[in-house]
DNA sequence: TGTCGGTTTTACCAATTGGTCAGAAACACG
DNA sequence: CGTGTTTCTGACCAATTGGTAAAACCGACA
């Protein structure tokens, strides 16, 4: 089944019977994107303003706070005609989910075990923050999720999160294990660097309020902090 | 104007009119709080059953995904006798934040320029951790606020909130300029307190998916974490 | 016993919500 | 141009939402 397959109105009965029950749940694989690989340049379009759109509304308010026609006056389109392309709000912010995942865990699956683990370990940093930085919206949708007891991302979270944590957190105690990093409790380090970087982003009117500013120039202070903060928690 | 004055079906007319728009802002003083002074028992414990289901609510799925109906159901209570007690769904929300929000500086305020300066840091993280664990709710809470743009709260956030952080932010300036603790930016010291504490709250749900565990053992390692960190932060 | 405050329920309302459907409009293409 | 397909709209629907009004309930107390 490929993605025109649910498009138009006679159609989709078939999808809301047969897929919406897997929709439910995120899936980390790109089954999801794959049907929606569009077919013409309207569709192209659409769906990217659409997608777009329900980033920015259900990152803002939740999946409950959200609705429909806010998504659909943010995307520049009528209701009805959103429901064209997705068969329901659910299908809308499953997409948007499964979307996001893929890219969030990146940077962690990226530090190197081979590398020399102090640079492998700021060099995730890093690029947690640049993600902040550049992609707010995608960090308070997942925020959002989260508080709200991932219902549509449990499995996600016990799954393929659980295992590359599990992964990544053997990798820095054999690291620990041969003195090239001082003594740290793996989990709860992966946890200080997502709460640390993603705080830029999901408290960002917090920050802002504080620091008075209206601009981002922060960010390169809190490079700054979280480099001397990692440096010296894990310098052996 | 005492409490009684806004209940029942009637007399509320004055005060929709003339306190409502007041109402739409947090006020850190306890303005709030004395008019909410019960009167009879049965007060005191309705109201507190509606503002502890309305914590557990509002603190899942912010204002705009929560409803009265839920609300009115977590607190054992019917819908239409919620609002004899409250005049509408956006003042139980106020009434929960402005509660919340005095206490939750608390930790701050006590961090005394007088003491040791690394001991009084430590300490405050010490007491923001023990409030992620004993009150999430309240954390969440606050976490949704922020999340939505902290439209009821950015009066309090630019008032109070910075006004306390801008005074502690200069104690620990004197403290680093004085060679009793290590050089950093007090504005970022301060947001990892808060990011590094409340995330073992927020996040929750996923500290626990990728942990695999059912109970609240991990704060003792967090706290154990959370020591080391910034012991070797802070140690000139 | 009556009655008077405080409390609760039943019945209701208008607005909003997610979603449907028939058909109109726009487009692609021979 | 005509015709088949894709895209879009307006009118609609049932359920839910925040909120109201009036009457019923209840315990204390004269």
């Amino acid at each position: 089944m490929h993605f025109v397959s649910f498009l138009g109105s006679p159609r989709n009965q078939a999808f809301r019977q047969s897929e919406l029950d897997r929709m439910g749940v995120v899936h980390l694989n790109t089954d999801a994107m794959n049907e929606l690989k569009p077919r013409t340049r309207i569709q192209q379009k659409n769906i990217n303003a659409i997608l777009e759109a329900a980033l920015d509304v259900f990152s803002q308010y939740g999946f409950r706070g959200s609705t429909l026609d806010q998504i659909a006056q943010a995307a520049g389109l009528s209701k009805p005609n959103l429901l064209y392309y997705f068969p329901s709000k659910e299908a809308i912010h499953t997409t948007v989910l499964s979307g996001l995942l893929d890219n969030w865990l990146d940077p962690l699956r990226e530090m190197d075990e081979a590398g020399e683990p102090i640079a492998e370990i700021m060099a995730y940093v890093r690029r947690k923050l640049e993600m902040s930085r550049d992609f707010p919206r995608e960090s308070r949708l997942f925020a959002n999720e989260i508080l709200q007891g991932a219902p549509r991302m449990m499995e996600a979270l016990e799954g393929e999160l659980k295992e590359l944590v599990d992964e990544k957190a053997e990798v820095i105690r054999h690291w620990v294990a041969d003195g090239r990093v001082a003594p740290v409790d793996p989990y709860h380090l992966i946890f200080s660097i997502w709460a640390l970087t993603q705080h830029y982003a999901d408290f960002d009117v917090q920050v802002h309020a504080v620091l008075g500013k209206t601009d981002d120039s922060h960010f390169a202070d809190a490079e700054v902090y979280l480099e001397t903060l990692f440096t010296k928690l894990l310098t052996p």
